[in-house]
DNA sequence: ATCCCGAGGG
DNA sequence: CCCTCTGGAT
């Protein structure tokens, strides 16, 4: 395989597998709306998905939408989000942020990268999840720690810092699969190749993977 | 580079 | 005990 053309082709087998094994992908996270989708999002961040989903019917229950929330005390937040980790920090930049939906964006959630990332606590993996689950936008890849991990493991990207594994793995999937590939990467990073012990004798796509356990 | 921070698994 | 969980701001 010629060194210029691996990566394409790599990525072309990467993505076959991983739509015969996730015929139907989709977030695991709850939320009805657009602005709930941001709220889980974000409080999503080094934390598992069915921790925010333990959380969120309360959060939504009590304050539905931005403008609810904007008029909450932090100290309440903190108290409903605080077994999601990072509580206090998530607690001030969800408020940021839906004052500046209320007052800036008129009570809707922006549907752009470049407005998405305004909002405090809102970077680029958060603004790209949002702007696909929400609006079945393709503007950028969500790089999360499964994404990142998956995609170095397979070869598909030498890059540490999380844009740059954004700028290769946007070069070899078709733009309108990038939503897809988050939500299938993040679920094969569950279920198969996980960050501590990989159950590589079980995966598809070992036959392909540089890193596989135990090495050919 | 460092800090934020709780909860579950191995 | 240590590592990991759909990160972001300083």
């Amino acid at each position: 395989m010629d060194k210029n053309n691996f990566r394409p082709a790599q990525a072309a087998r990467v993505l076959a597998a991983l739509q015969a094994r996730y015929p139907q992908p989709h977030t695991h996270l709850h939320a009805d709306t657009a602005w709930q989708l941001l709220v889980a999002t974000v409080l999503a961040a080094q934390c598992t998905d069915a921790r925010v989903n333990l959380v969120t019917p309360h959060l939504f229950r009590r304050w539905p939408g931005p403008a609810d929330l904007a008029e909450a005390s932090q100290e309440d937040l903190e108290e409903v989000i605080r077994s999601t980790g990072f509580f206090r920090s998530k607690a001030k930049n969800l408020l940021g942020a839906a004052r500046r939906v209320r007052d800036v964006y008129g009570g809707t959630v922006p549907a752009s990268l470049a407005e998405l990332v305004t909002l405090p606590g809102v970077a680029r993996k958060t603004a790209n999840v949002v702007l696909f689950g929400a609006y079945g936008i393709n503007e950028g890849l969500a790089v999360d720690t499964h994404v990142k991990r998956i995609s170095f493991r397979l070869g598909l990207t030498d890059a540490l810092d999380p844009v740059a594994v954004e700028r290769d793995l946007m070069e070899v999937f078709p733009k309108d699969e990038w939503g897809d590939v988050n939500h299938r990467m993040v679920w094969f990073g569950r279920e198969v190749c996980m960050a501590r012990k990989p159950r590589c004798a079980a995966c598809e796509l070992a036959d392909i993977c540089p890193r596989r356990e135990p090495p050919i």
